[in-house]
RNA sequence: UGGGGUGUCGCCAAGUGGUAAGGCACCGGUUUUUGGUACCGGCAUUCGUAGGUUCGAAUCCUGCCACCCCAG
């Protein structure tokens, strides 16, 4: 099979590379951009976040990844898709005082999207196109559906930032590290000779000032508690999220948490351990994934943030493209703007938008 | 300027003669392809201040300063 990879230029999406030649296919690498050389903002910090204008670093670890391994390799400019869809949800999200999860739109319209789009308008064939993502795909013909699954190592399961995959594009893609757990695949990135074998892991969406990739200016509002007590000040409610402790500044009894965010008042309520429990929430903008959808209530387990095992929870539609899930056992932190994701097991039933 | 009270880390606070607990906040690290959480570590040679008593004081005594309350 001719398969193009997507390579970010860290371990993981080399050694699928890796394994993939090494399975004797003809394999492309390729690598989306995402910085727009437009941007101009006042602050420009490390160089590991995803959304940073160092990108060429990794540009150029990419490019001798694909040397060392002999095989071709492109850059495409998915800025534009970026722009337009990742960042406008980012900013949208903060300003409505939710909390967006980039990685999750990104995926779903740039990376398995835009990228793969780009190679084939630039002339590029290829059959399959595969990342290093840490998830599993396999084609149910029960239901005749696309499925996507855990990765085999629980540490390292991706599966949480892919459910909104449709089927159009999971019947494309190759996930090749799914079955395999983090240290074999440093493993294999040693035994290829690939000089980023031992590369850290992980990288953040983007650590400079959040103002300036909001485009906004500070903005002062109060912090308050559950009877709207003024506990302190804030500069801006999209500095903040459902669950946070740190970054208050407020000394209590006990640590207090953000319990929530009131963008009409710009407002954000403080309180307790306890008072972040939640013990349903109602997700929407749902995408189905390994089922076409569900006609009655359902049990299934869900993650809320991604480093988080599954829960047991009751799923049951609502309404048109919505759905509510009460928890077993409550929840903390349940952060609009956030995902839902339903799962049976290890399979991915599909998931949702978090809204309250 | 009569009476009473208080003054220990940014905030709260233990300690009442034996050589400064703890919590919160903050900082650093670990975990993590979002945000966040959690975990680990750091954080007052000094107790408003100046003297005195004592082998030894944040703890006892005295002066001063500051703040609070009551009475003017």
């Amino acid at each position: 099979m001719k398969i193009l990879v997507g390579l970010s230029g860290g371990v993981d999406s080399a050694a699928a590379a890796w394994l993939l030649k090494q399975a004797g296919h003809e394999v492309i690498g390729a690598t989306m951009s995402i910085w727009d050389k437009n941007t101009n903002f006042r602050s420009h910090t490390s160089a590991d976040s995803c959304f940073s204008p160092h990108q060429e670093k990794d540009v150029e670890t990419a490019r001798s990844i694909c040397r060392s391994l002999d095989i071709p390799y492109y850059l495409f400019d998915c800025a534009e898709e970026y722009k337009k869809i990742v960042l406008s949800n980012f900013r949208q999200e903060y300003t409505a005082g939710r909390t967006p999860n980039p990685c999750v739109w990104c995926n779903a319209a740039v990376k398995f999207d835009a990228l793969p789009d780009a190679a084939r308008k630039a002339g590029l064939e290829f059959d399959k196109f595969a990342t290093g993502h840490y998830a599993r795909l396999d084609f149910d013909t029960a239901v005749g559906r696309y499925c996507l699954r855990r990765g085999i190592d629980p540490k390292k399961d991706q599966s949480y930032f892919l459910y909104r995959l449709n089927q159009q594009q999971l019947a494309r893609i190759l996930m090749p590290l799914g079955q395999y757990r983090k240290d074999e695949v440093r493993e294999f990135a040693r035994r290829a000779g690939l000089a980023v074998a031992d590369k850290a892991d992980s990288q953040d969406f983007y650590s400079g000032d959040i103002n300036d990739i909001l485009q906004k200016e500070p903005e002062p509002g109060n912090f308050v508690d559950k009877n709207g007590k003024i506990l302190g000040h804030h500069q801006g409610i999209w500095n903040y999220t459902i669950g946070q402790r740190r970054g208050m500044g407020i000394s209590s009894d006990r640590p207090l948490y953000v319990i929530g965010i009131n963008s009409e008042r710009h407002e954000v309520v403080l309180g307790y351990d306890d008072d972040t429990l939640c013990p349903s929430l109602i997700c929407e903008n749902l995408n189905w994934v390994s089922i076409a959808g569900l006609n009655e209530p359902r049990r299934i387990t869900v993650k809320i943030r991604s480093s988080q095992t599954p829960v047991p929870a009751l799923l049951t539609i609502t309404g048109n493209d919505r759905a509510e899930i009460c928890f077993d056992e409550p929840q903390k932190a349940v952060a609009p703007g956030q995902s839902a994701v339903f799962y049976d097991g290890d399979t991915v039933l599909g998931g949702g938008i978090i809204c309250r």
